[in-house]
DNA sequence: TATTGTTATACTCTATAACTATA
DNA sequence: TATAGTTATAGAGTATAACAATA
């Protein structure tokens, strides 16, 4: 874009960003919501225990680029709700393993594939070229 | 992506969305706010009064996908701050003609301007080619 | 009755400081 | 002192219902 080149909001990036991120989680959040009563760091909390096994908060923090007060919250509301346990390391008790319950893998498996086929919804219309760019571009953005 | 293809949280387009949109819009957002104490709907508002001239709310709330009440918010804020005043029409006094003081046309230009820059830095690690496909996928996501 | 815009309210998300307990 | 995690608080974003004024 250069200096010369008047553009509407929906080309600024940030702004289509934006848009494309809300559009594109509304179905999703619904669904949790709507099944399993979560929020949205709560079902990212359950994803990280379902899909890579027990960890501790701090390990979900570094994992999914979630601050700890977050995660706190999220796993209290987890447990409160019967998603996952938390069991104290006997070596050093300021740290915690957190497990998910047979409810919480059960709700993990379900969000799991629920997610999949968001995604597939979602990446339909396109190319697999034009999705391994929009992801290459999106990953670069978002620094990971 | 198949039913057996494991993926990973960042493999997850909502999840990939909304940090790109959060990564992207941090230092505009920092620099709206910081100059001119403005929120992003404030600064959507100015926007659109300043590239597509004086309208009503109405227009503002279609034309940027903002609700009323969001738009309505906005509005008193910026009139309060003296970045725009508010006319109402003779012929039916529901409607009233939004327009950017001078104080507001100059926010607007340096904002357009500091937009610009912005996209250009964000754009500048991808060839053309993957930024229209960025583009294009956002857009359809983003249902525009 | 319908439309423009405002107000009230609640919920979600983000960010930061201050704190407890443990090491 | 440093680290893991909690609590408190404020700000910002989102969503909806109820309302006033005008048509």
């Amino acid at each position: 874009m250069t200096d010369d080149t008047p553009f509407d909001l929906q080309d600024f990036l940030p702004y289509l960003l934006n848009q494309a991120a809300e559009m594109s989680s509304l179905d999703f959040q619904r669904y949790y919501k709507a099944r399993y009563g979560m929020l949205r760091t709560e079902w990212r909390v359950v994803f990280h225990l379902g899909h890579y096994g027990d960890m501790t908060a701090k390990e979900i923090c570094i994992r999914a680029r979630i601050h700890k007060t977050k995660v706190s919250r999220a796993v209290s509301a987890l447990e409160k709700r019967r998603f996952l346990t938390r069991t104290p390391l006997p070596d050093d008790r300021r740290h915690e393993t957190l497990k998910l319950t047979a409810a919480g893998r059960a709700a993990f498996r379900d969000l799991y594939r629920a997610a999949q086929d968001f995604e597939a919804n979602l990446t339909a219309p396109f190319t697999d070229e034009e999705v391994a760019t929009l992801r290459r571009c999106l990953v670069k953005i978002a620094k990971f």
